[in-house]
DNA sequence: CACAATTATTTTAAGCATAAAATAATTGCA
DNA sequence: TGCAATTATTTTATGCTTAAAATAATTGTG
């Protein structure tokens, strides 16, 4: 009996999963709809609370680590985002006051980008409310599930990375 | 000595950490990256390989789902995007044939829009790809990280939408 | 030194996304 | 029936995003 079993579910799983990838599908569905939950939350909030965009928060972030301001390439990098991309956020943060940009001294075509006083006093008002929305948000967490989840993200980016970059990187 | 510890642990605490949320902080940013890669490697491999965008793919998935296809309305909110978007959006995608509309028979206000013969094959040729891509990404975890991570990952969501929507829904 | 290659930034063209206003058709009800 | 409210979609204004081309300045090298 059980010799006759094994091959049968071996078939029947041919049959019915040519090649089944649906949970990797359902897990990948779960971890991008807890993302954009989130992040459509933090946008709302920071659109309501302050009248500011995700980006241009994400801007003052990099920004406030660095007192000493950086250039608009070091800025891309940091962000991940196209340097083409920075040039009009940056624009709309010079007008609104936040940021201020001057030439670099040693370099005529790099231009240095830092937080205005009153651009830093408002980003880090609005940062010590992200902080705590955040904590909130995942307050439904106990201790251990939240070391877990960190590092089944780390595990998660691993992976993620070498199926991206080839086990070499 | 013990009745003495405690208070100052306690106070340096109060000190160190006024309100300390930064390990939520790191949880959610490693969360994000992780969504962020995958999302950019999935974008990529669709213009790659097939040319197409993925608001494009999810389109298609959606309308695959449903054989007799769906208005406007419904389609935006199962992808939860607001209306306008759509407009162009489905016209791009009437413009290279992979879906139809036509005006609702019961209704003049409305479109019934759905996947072409051709844009159906494509789509399934697209998702059997997609779905490869995304057991790849995830391979690396053994089944139990898996279906830890899937455990922990709905209960982020709950927690979430309980921070979001207040404890009663 | 000259000038090719590189680097920093901006511009352009296209697409995606939203909110809010506008348009058009249907429905409910007095 | 008539008309106010609702519903479906489009339009408009604005912003974010990228890739690719253009502009401008610096650097390395023969």
């Amino acid at each position: 009996m059980s010799n006759q079993t094994i091959p049968l579910d071996a078939e029947t799983k041919a049959i019915e999963m040519p090649d089944d990838h649906r949970d990797e599908l359902r897990l990948w569905l779960r971890l991008l709809t807890c993302s954009t939950l989130i992040e459509g939350e933090v946008r709302r909030r920071l659109r309501d609370r302050f009248d500011v965009t995700l980006p241009r928060f994400d801007l003052m972030a990099q920004l406030d680590k660095v007192p000493g301001g950086m250039t608009l390439s070091d800025l891309s990098k940091r962000m991940m985002v196209s340097n083409g991309n920075l040039t009009s956020l940056v624009d709309r943060l010079v007008a609104s006051g936040h940021i201020e940009r001057r030439v670099s001294a040693t370099d005529r075509r790099a231009q240095i980008i830092k937080l205005t006083p009153a651009g830093r006093t408002e980003f880090r008002t609005m940062a010590a409310e992200h902080e705590a929305w955040i904590a909130e948000i995942f307050g439904g967490l106990t201790q251990k599930e939240h070391k877990d989840l960190m590092r089944l993200l780390a595990k998660t980016k691993l992976s993620a990375r070498n199926a991206i970059m080839g086990v070499a990187p």
